[in-house]
DNA sequence: TAGTAAACGAGACGGTACGTCACGTCTTCCT
DNA sequence: AGGAAGACGTGACGTACCGTCTCGTTTACTA
């Protein structure tokens, strides 16, 4: 799979696909999500508008398969230490924050698909889910562990760790350090009740 | 002063600078951020887009303004109760969020206001650091108590809060109940050692 | 009035309507009448797409302007000579068509109009009434003189001079002479009950 | 050969010429000039685009071609009767042009090749001279008979008939009846000496 | 009868122009 | 004098066709 991949589209794609995914990469890194425009797009591509349009239904569709490309959901192996496993998949997480290009693009992103409940639910598939499973494999082999509730809720732990680093990112402008990996890292295995499913008082 | 505020005229502003900003407003519900059009609100207000122009420089002030008016930054009172006051923190962050209103445009804000400093400055001195100065005398009177670190990272714990509230709100789209609220609370009461300064390891 | 007479709206028009009709005419000519688009105007006039459409709804009825600012329609002068006033008929007849701007475009305006009827009756009224009104004065002159039938057929007449000139500028691409311009006149005057509306068979 | 012959090359031609040509004249009635696509053509005929750019060099060409299919250019057989010979001679002209498919179309493709000498001349040769020559003999035979001057102009009389014919259908929209037709022998009948080479003054 | 070369349908491609929309600036006219 | 109304130059939008260009797939002639 090279492209394609959010429209739906996946197991075909423009001839182009590759130029036309890189270009966009390129626009939004040098002109900002606004500047992102698909003549832009299209001229930096050397590729007629209309193979864009042909492919990806506008351009928010667009970005979402070039942000993808990007975007990291790795497994996270077993290395027999819960902390280390936690602090990858946070360090994974930082990763895919750490740059303008994302942090910026992918709450607009969200925004622009707010209305639109189908192309909503396939970003969430394509830049949540996919990396949340691989995380929640981990957090539940911590569980087994016994070092985290057996019930663990994987999604309140995650929504921690990316909204707070996206947050870092976007709103408040400060670094994403070990700190603070550390520090997110530590807030759940220091309280591992407070992420349990039952732990409601 | 009722307007303005935002793009630091804060001495004055048009005389119809309450219609305006309600009509923002009125707009922004009906039509979503990217509906929200410049000529759209001076149509809705009744009012000449150069009225508009004179006072704010663009649409994302005018948005700004227009948020500004219904994002509540109210000072914690002191209850005695450390849990209380606190969870009423989070309650106050979660109102702020719980609109699509909010919870769209702030995103979208950001991301427009990103490639102009100044004006990142002033919107996160708007939407952040005034409520974010409420809430840090909250957890100080909580230090104070003894129920927190004395040098309690106060921006951690709001990074975490607001984070995970927007998170839940604009990207996964999960509901913000009074579980997650608690949980919200309890993570920092639960192991405050993880909200100090110091505590990097 | 100066422009945006064929779009109806005689009372006014854009600012720079001259610039504008005089860029159509400049690319009419330069170009030819596939050649001009609409872009290619604005450019030349140095005017936004969107100012000539606020004012022409279509390339057609932009055309159409511009080639009524020169397209004669004048009053035939009493001169008591009826073969030099229907010589000076056709002398403005050949005029009008002798440059391959007009020849060129009438037809192709024509053609672009027939579906619409409305503007269809409009291009008629603009290009053909006016003058024809004008040269029927003429004929009916003749005719008090006993020149011409009393109840000469003035629209036939016209027929056939502005036909033949049409068709030979546009079709066979043959010149338009002064020959041509007399024997046209001949043929009315040589047998005038042809042209009666009663000489039917 | 059935096809291919504005074009020139006459000796073949694609095995759905007539499936094409045919679609042609389809949508040429049903959309009007100014919405004949190549497109619309092959997707009517069944026909890929590129057979048609195979055998025709552009969309003016292959409405040449359909268009010549259905123009006719008939002997005007010798029926010892001049007026009646002349009168077959302007039926035929007005069964051309009588309907809009060609009304508008003739002109438009002239309009579309004027600046292409070669296709112009061409195009002379299909639809005007073939014909113009079948009734350059009856008029001729009409000057033997006496009936017109020996030094007819059989082009200036063709040019008045054809002439009067396309403008009165495509500019005036006038209805082209048989009155017409009677007046435009007549015209000539009645005054030959007018459609003399020589009768210049 | 099989092999081959053309013509074919389908449609992607790089383009151009379309007509629409909103921007942010500006001018005009009314109150 | 201030503001509503809205025209202006700009530039991106998404659409429609252009004419060119691969693709396999018939089709029909040759071997």
């Amino acid at each position: 799979m090279t492209s394609a991949y959010f429209s739906g589209s996946s197991e075909a794609g423009p001839r182009s696909a590759g130029k036309i995914l890189g270009a966009a990469r390129t626009v939004l890194s040098q002109q900002g999500y606004p500047g992102l425009t698909i003549e832009a797009v299209a001229a930096e591509a050397g590729v007629g508008k209309s193979t864009i349009y042909r492919w990806w239904p506008n351009k928010e569709a667009l970005i979402a398969d070039a942000l993808a490309q990007v975007f990291r959901a790795d497994e996270i192996p077993d290395l027999g230490d819960t902390h280390a496993e936690l602090r990858q998949a946070v360090d994974m997480t930082i990763s895919n924050y750490d740059n303008d290009e994302m942090a910026a693009s992918l709450p607009a992103l969200a925004v622009g698909l707010l209305p639109n409940p189908d192309l909503m639910a396939r970003f969430r598939e394509v830049f949540l889910l996919r990396k949340r499973e691989n995380i929640a494999v981990a957090l539940r082999r911590a569980a087994d562990r016994g070092d985290l509730p057996h019930d663990v809720d994987t999604d309140l732990v995650q929504d921690v760790w990316a909204g707070t680093i996206l947050y870092r990112r976007l709103m408040t402008g400060e670094v994403l350090d070990e700190h603070l990996a550390e520090h997110l890292v530590k807030i759940v295995t220091a309280s591992p009740e407070q992420f349990s499913h039952k732990s409601c008082p």
